[in-house]
DNA sequence: GATGAATGAGGATTCATTCAT
DNA sequence: AATGAATGAATCCTCATTCAT
């Protein structure tokens, strides 16, 4: 469903090291994930033969965060074509556009933790991966606040962006967290649901935009 | 001045392991971090040392994010505390009551990264740390959110409450990654005075609570 | 003049490797050197198309000790059979003998060095191959000081032999070292040059046949 | 035996790692030998406990020729002492100089293979703990020789003390070939004591040292 | 004749931990 | 309270080799 018409049916050996790997890598983080758990996911048995698709685990690490970064930016910057094509409003826009976003934080339900261990670790390859992706969505929304600039100072506009994706995010990466506080389970399809409508009713609020229609689904 | 009413002069081994572990913990979590790298960072020639005064590593960790989280739960309900006294309105209120978070955050640079690597790990004990300190943050913002009903669907509220810690929090995690993407250093005195201003903004704002007053520093 | 009467114009695979091979194991020793890096070498994208030509590592390391030997096994019988046919005095024949060695050792410079690591390593094949070469090396030395007995004790013959054969070689095989303390390049030509001089006026000196001429050039 | 009067009865662990691994260096190679092999030897049941005495491999295999190096050099300096205050002709000094080189030697089995060894491998920290070594001792040789200017061209006299350095060592790191040419054993006694007067006759006779007395024992 | 993939064994090194001193 | 030494298990990665294509 992810991406092709015709989906090759059996899955290449790398594309199943990537995914076992984007598993283990969101669960506990570069350093808490052995090559040879991966390899035994993937039905490899030996880690040897990870070696022949990967040059090594930091490589590896690298493909899988990349796979997924370049994935959502493919999702923001479609996105972004479509809002300049639409004539509805500026809430409606930008609504769209976060609700793709989290459309794609639940379908790829590793990434989001995946990003934030990445911006975490004090590894500035992973890091620059991860401003493929935030630097497009910061801009952005600096960009957007400063055109319609009533709502917020100069000065604190790059501070309201940073919290819109913090915002975004941070409920998909904390998903195990909120486990232990929500009452029922964050990752449920009705939480998610309610998320979505938050996000659609706080971003436009934190972004000063007025929410003219009673749209609220 | 952090506790006692006869404060060590000179800090005691088990403080300083503490806090070079805490350093350590935070910039490359559990498995990143070695027991001898600690260890030498105290001065400690030998890691056997160490083991004088915590069990094993995973005791230290928890120690340490014990030590940090129940600081900052002090502060919270020290907090809750001068709120009930106060008449100032719930803006006010809430914005001191955020001020002194970001206070504790500003003061122990890594607790927010530490936090967060706790929520993000699969470590039952670690996590229940946190949660030590989350769930009456987040119950407070239900509660809050509860009495004064008119601005979110009951259904939504646990969701607000999320929003407003990563709100929060997120800055502070994603310090590295900001410094991507801000122009200046997000953790100077400049920096950080924006970001208390943009909180005492947004969060009463996702609150729906109105800032009634200008004070807008 | 090396092989064939239809010179390769391309060389083979094999001889491509058996030359790879030969550099790298003169410079790392057998175990220093992995396939990989011999077929890489030679541009094969594979190891496993290296085991198309050679069974197995020490195979091919047998080979390529074994055309370098078997090739100056071939210019020493040269020598010898011309020696016998020529009418010049003993210094004479030595000299042009050890002459037409330090050619062959200039002209192939990983065989001195690779030879030296046969004769270590604890590897009865391939010291059986050096063998093959020093066995009537040293036999030629030891008729010949034995007919003209005057000049060292029987029992001491073999040392001798032993050390004409350390003085030819051990320039070669210690190039590198020497490289150390001499004040130019031991390869250089003009090295070469008054290295053949010093073997022209020290091998006969040691075997005890005098210089009746004034050659030296 | 080697050095002290009152010898640790229960010798380290660092110098019984150093002896196993001259040996097995000796043996096979820096490449040939794992560390396993040699914590085995010692009787460590652990390789982890050898990184406790020596940082890593590299680390160890300079300690142990370095540690030959410097004693053989310590042999050669007192040597060079005793020689001054002799009275004897040149003959005699170098011959009592060979002869505690020789008896070193013999001494430490190990040591002529290792030089031999570093002196071939492509890792300038071994070669230049090498050159240690071999400097002085070719200086001292080619000083002895431009002394005494009579016998050899000047530009020749390096080459002539790289041969005397072959003559003596090559018997020893040789030992195992030399046991396929000679007929008994090359490291026998007998054999040794041979070699000890075929030294003592070559050396002088390549030096352009007349043996003035006839003391050949 | 060459290659991509796989594999078992082993490479050096680091890990957390224990124990005697 | 601290240290040197030891250890078993695990780490990442490379080795030579095989097999199907």
């Amino acid at each position: 469903m992810t991406t092709a018409t015709a989906p090759p049916l059996e899955p290449t050996t790398s594309d199943a090291i990537l995914d076992a790997a984007e598993r283990r890598f969101a669960e506990r983080g570069f350093d808490g994930v052995s090559v040879r758990e991966i390899a035994a996911d993937v039905g490899l048995k030996n880690q040897a033969s990870l070696y022949h698709h990967f040059d090594n685990k930091q490589a590896l690490y690298e493909a899988v965060l990349a796979r997924g970064v370049d994935l959502l930016i493919g999702v923001v910057e479609e996105s972004a074509r479509a809002g300049s094509l639409r004539d509805g409003g500026a809430a409606e826009t930008v609504g769209s556009y976060v609700d793709r976003v989290v459309t794609y934080l639940v379908a790829h339900p590793n990434m989001a933790r995946l990003i934030q261990r990445a911006s975490l670790d004090d590894d500035a390859a992973a890091r620059e991966i991860v401003l493929r992706l935030v630097r497009p969505l910061f801009d952005g929304g600096v960009r957007l606040l400063r055109e319609r600039g009533d709502s917020w100072p100069a000065d604190q506009v790059p501070h309201v962006a940073a919290g819109i994706y913090h915002l975004i995010f941070g409920y998909f990466v904390d998903t195990a967290l909120l486990r232990g506080v929500m009452h029922d389970d964050p990752a449920s399809d009705d939480a998610i649901d309610r998320q979505r409508k938050f996000l659609r009713t706080a971003v436009p609020r934190l972004l000063g935009i007025e929410d003219t229609q009673g749209d609220r689904r």
